[in-house]
DNA sequence: TTGTCCATGTAAGTGGTTACATGATTCA
DNA sequence: TGAATCATGTAACCACTTACATGGACAA
């Protein structure tokens, strides 16, 4: 349950409309956070609800209102509380490796042209977090130190596509071998 | 919804019980994917309702009577459309990056209590993994090969928790700087 | 003129978690 | 004597997905 303590971290900031925070999880914390703005709304609203954020709204003519929110101190108050508390593991649930582990069923080029599809999209994801920290890398040392533990979970993201797509890499070699 | 799937994976290889196959979410396929017994027998359930799988009943006396299940021919080509078809990245949601994204609401002494509790789960999944490694190495080469995807599978659960660990060694040292 | 951005949601359905239930056997 | 293993589930709840809805502005 922690879309809602996501909100909360990114609230805690500045204060955001539901539609400016669906757009921080299409980056930023979206590369460890995914969410959809269907469920941002939502989880704003039981917010809102439990007086841990309140929210102005903006008339506006011919589009929806907009709410701005921001958190309370009964907020901040939750969300320290969960960031000193046990956070559970994250559970893996992998289709692509289930596909692997039951893939001689299929013909390995099937299996190839799988892998390949998905090596694609974890290149374009490993670029976009390199560009991220070239950006992150020109900031002054004040400015770095101030990002130091985003630029953890950024590291965690370049880390984790690096290995993937080096193991990657061995999956394509033994596959390669095995369509001859 | 690859529950149903990766159930399908090792039905195929040999009918079992749901009892049984629970278990292999402990070890072997429970390392990239995770399902609770409940959700088993559920999924079993409506996979028979399907007509995917087949079930004998074996009757015990003072215990709920056991289901062995076996796939059919059904199955089995549901399960070969889905080896063939496009399967979808899965989406991370890690709540311990979340935390350390928001990291700076609290103490770095809470924030690296909490990372070092999470490397000693990530030490002990690696040597597990590290284990069933050997296993496969001291195999003849014939098994060697008959196993070669799950062993694909393995190599990924070794690289991703090597990355992980190493990664995590970085955020100590940062975060042990911190709280001088 | 088609598509994307802005800006907000509702509703139905699926998937997953947590709590509860039963009861024999075996091991420390 | 208490915990773990075997063996199966139900029920309530929570989280998430997918489909649908509205409608103006602006760019290719």
């Amino acid at each position: 349950m922690s879309l809602k303590h996501s909100l909360l971290v990114l609230l805690a900031d500045r204060p955001a409309t539901g539609y400016e925070l669906s757009q921080k999880y299409k980056e930023a914390i979206g590369f460890f956070w995914k969410a959809s703005h269907q469920q941002i709304y939502k989880q704003l609203k039981d917010l809102a609800d439990q007086g841990w954020v309140t929210f102005e709204e903006e008339l506006q003519a011919g589009k929806p209102d907009k709410k701005k929110y921001q958190i309370t101190s009964k907020g901040l108050a939750g969300l320290r509380a969960w960031l000193s508390s046990e956070i559970k593991p994250s559970k893996t649930n992998d289709a692509l490796l289930v596909m692997l582990y039951g893939g001689k069923h299929v013909d390995d080029a099937v299996l190839l042209r799988e892998v390949k599809r998905h090596q694609l999209l974890h290149q374009k994801n490993l670029q976009k977090l390199e560009a991220i920290e070239s950006l992150y890398l020109s900031l002054d040392s004040t400015q770095k130190n101030s990002y130091r533990l985003p630029y953890l979970t950024l590291k965690r993201g370049l880390s984790s596509e690096r290995a993937w797509l080096e193991w990657s890499d061995e999956v394509v070699e033994v596959l390669m071998a095995g369509s001859l």
